[in-house]
DNA sequence: TGACATTTGTCCGTATGTATA
DNA sequence: CTATACATACGGACAAATGTC
């Protein structure tokens, strides 16, 4: 782990145990770079980290604020198991299987004709409660050992294990109407409003490794943006 | 204008030519030093505002690679002028006054009991075609020389003019289903599924600049995380 | 497999600019 | 006006990952 990394996660800790007032002042790098003995630059990159996370941010002459919690606690846009990290995530499958690949998703996955997909649904809860319904397709030329044991765990860490590079998680939101089905795992009421995140998370260069619809339980998702 | 952010524009302006292939290589940061007559530190600055933003992403040891125009180019999580920018965008407004503010709004901007709040409602086009429908709600108190003026043109940039600090955009994102009147304005069936995101703009501490409710004419966003 | 050059990533010290209080 | 604090910029060194011979 970097030395940065390392700073920034302890400054974490230190603003998510309630140290700070929100909107109060954070120490100044000076005293930073003493406090963890490291240069000004390596400080400033931690602080950049906590800044980009929603934690922090800083006015020039001024200082470092800390961000209310609702700026960084609640439902970000990033990957599932980064949003609910440190709580007790579980998984539910509903359906694992291996299907051919459709005329599209040939297309998208860059596969010949007659290539297969790994396919499924799950949904993923939190202290036992569903928070979404996530369905799955990933080529199975790409993971020749994957199996439904991995459903219980987070499949984007065996993806990492496996090849060790993610390069990019991109993301389509999209609202939606819950069809009954849908609406019974997620303990809905049926056509109640909600928000789906389509995701293509793609190995090196143009490899896309999985195509997931992600329905949320919840209608709200929360971004920041910081000058 | 800082010398990093000139050249991370430039790099911009390259990438969008289309000068490069989607996933195709960029020069490396030594050709690039030489390039704009910088050092590493202010080229490895410039090339992360094009991670941040989408256009590129690295890997070590290999080099900075450029995204295919979809991860920058669409409807990103970002404020409306920042989406539609270089785009002709112009303002319908359908409706400017000054309200008391309710109890809500009262808590919500700290303010005192019969104090005031501008109200707008406008449409916001791009090439004549309606992108989304903007309500809004400011403190008079903040801002005595306001008025319907400036609709036409961008606000936050008169709050960034009146105030020269807007610390952040809080933003939440929910599903909707139109309604007639909002439907009829964005040329939508009524009752479609689309999107609303509600932003919180503040200037400093915690005072509350704007509330805005802000509902898309299309049912998507997109984003984009990179390792 | 191993050695090597290349490229990005991390880290340090230092100087100067600029906004704030 | 001055001291303080963040922002920008330079130069240099070494670490770590990658691609190739």
């Amino acid at each position: 782990m970097s030395k940065y990394v390392d700073i920034a996660n302890q400054l974490i800790t230190m603003i998510e145990s309630g140290e700070y007032r929100p909107w109060g002042l954070l120490e100044g790098e000076l005293y930073l770079t003493r406090l963890f003995s490291a240069s000004r630059v390596t400080i400033r990159k931690a602080l950049s980290q906590l800044k980009d996370r929603g934690y922090i941010h800083s006015r020039q002459g001024s200082g470092y604020y800390v961000n209310p919690p609702e700026f960084y606690k609640e439902q970000h846009l990033t990957t599932l198991s980064d949003r609910y990290a440190n709580l007790n995530l579980s998984s539910a499958v509903l359906e694992f299987n291996i299907v051919y690949a459709s005329e599209e998703f040939l297309k998208l996955f860059h596969l010949f004709k007659g290539q297969k997909l790994y396919h499924y649904r799950r949904i993923r809860l939190v202290d036992d409660i569903p928070v979404t319904l996530e369905e799955t397709w990933m080529p199975v030329s790409l993971f020749d050992d994957f199996n439904e044991s991995h459903l219980y765990g987070s499949v984007m860490k065996y993806i990492e294990n496996r090849y060790h590079v993610i390069s990019h998680d991109f993301k389509q939101i999209q609202a939606v109407a819950l069809n009954s089905q849908t609406a019974r795992h997620l303990r809905k009421e049926e056509h109640s409003l909600s928000l789906q995140i389509i995701h293509k998370v793609y190995l090196l260069k143009s490899v896309l490794a999985q195509y997931t619809i992600e329905t949320q339980a919840e209608n709200y998702l929360s971004a920041l943006s910081i000058r």
